[in-house]
DNA sequence: CATCATCA
DNA sequence: TGATGATGG
């Protein structure tokens, strides 16, 4: 879910051709749930193969890293490493939806509502193991590298972006702005060019709400995180009011009290996230052979379509020097 | 979600 | 040619 900052912010419409030739650092966990809620039949089934694998991840992939890149954007694609012990709440509140939702598809599909056996079992998503390493296999052979991040993806993306390795992240969640990401992109989707392709950038953000980066901080967790619960009742436009009125640090003394939360440990966790330093990122070429194996003889994928779709991928192959690379 | 076929 | 709905795996 992410901290719910979406009515105090105003993101700058932009298009494809202002990510062009720019790395994008890819949240891949929220990437991935998209995918699994989304590509989904009428009644809620998702893909699969001849096995009963779920294929919906591998075709989301497939197909929008294609786009990606004959667009001429660089994706990269961060993992999640280890969760924080402070997002176990979190963790336990999802999963309890999760398996609530599961149920919830299951009596839809017995009384033939598909309208809300598609709804539930969008909500009902989970990354297995298997759908990781799928997903991880697939970039590998499309040539598009990824990371593993020590912790958060999210904030591994958003200490890329600092670093000058990648130019912005792409999720669909605020938090990347706590981890101090200077450029956020949202809503990175085939269909997002005609105007709900989002981008915010920090500084700007900042400026405009004329807050510091911590209070920005302060506000999120006033509001409520992945690793605290927030304020009752206080969502963006009361955080901000209160920062505002300089009254940030007694909420926050509030919140410690109320809840029995350690705010400081939250505090450092977005200005000090566990990151991973030592990555390396290079794109190649694309395994054509080798995917129409994975693609098409494990999973079931058309082979026409997997041909074409690759043909896209061959902007990503750094041997081929692109033009600019020769001036 | 992304692609494809179809229809105006 | 672009909007719409079915299909993909």
């Amino acid at each position: 879910m992410g901290v719910k900052l979406k009515d105090i912010i105003e993101p700058e419409s932009i298009n494809f051709k202002y990510l062009e030739g720019r790395t994008i650092a890819i949240d891949a966990f929220n990437t991935l749930y998209q995918f699994l809620s989304s590509i989904r039949q009428r009644d809620g089934t998702p893909l699969m193969d001849y096995d009963g694998n779920i294929t919906s991840h591998l075709s989301g992939i497939l197909y929008r890293n294609a786009s990606i890149v004959e667009k001429g954007m660089k994706p990269i694609y961060i993992f999640d490493g280890k969760s924080s012990q402070l997002k176990k709440n979190t963790v336990d509140k999802r999963r309890e939806i999760r398996d609530e939702s599961e149920k919830k598809w299951k009596e839809a599909l017995e009384n033939h509502d598909m309208a809300q056996a598609k709804k539930y079992a969008s909500r009902s998503a989970k990354l297995s193991p298997e759908i990781i390493e799928s997903s991880k296999k697939l970039l590998d052979l499309m040539g598009i590298p990824y990371i593993e991040a020590a912790g958060e993806g999210e904030a591994q993306a958003s200490y890329m972006v600092q670093k000058g390795d990648a130019w912005a992240v792409s999720s669909q969640d605020y938090d990347c702005l706590l981890f101090g990401a200077n450029r956020v992109v949202r809503n990175l989707t085939i269909n997002s060019n005609l105007g709900n392709l989002e981008f915010y950038e920090l500084k700007k953000v900042l400026e405009k709400l004329a807050i510091s980066q911590e209070d920005l901080i302060k506000m999120g967790i006033l509001i409520g995180t992945d690793f605290n619960e927030g304020l009752y009742r206080v969502g963006a436009k009361t955080a901000f009011k209160y920062a505002k009125q300089g009254k940030l640090d007694e909420s926050i003394a509030k919140l410690e009290k109320e809840t029995n939360q350690n705010i400081d440990e939250v505090i450092d966790l977005f200005k000090n996230p566990n990151v991973n330093k030592d990555y390396k990122i290079k794109w190649n070429k694309p395994k054509t052979e080798e995917a129409l194996i994975f693609l098409c003889d494990e999973h079931g994928f058309s082979e026409d379509r997997v041909v074409n779709t690759f043909s896209k991928l061959k902007k990503l192959d750094s041997s081929q020097k692109s033009l600019e690379d020769w001036f």
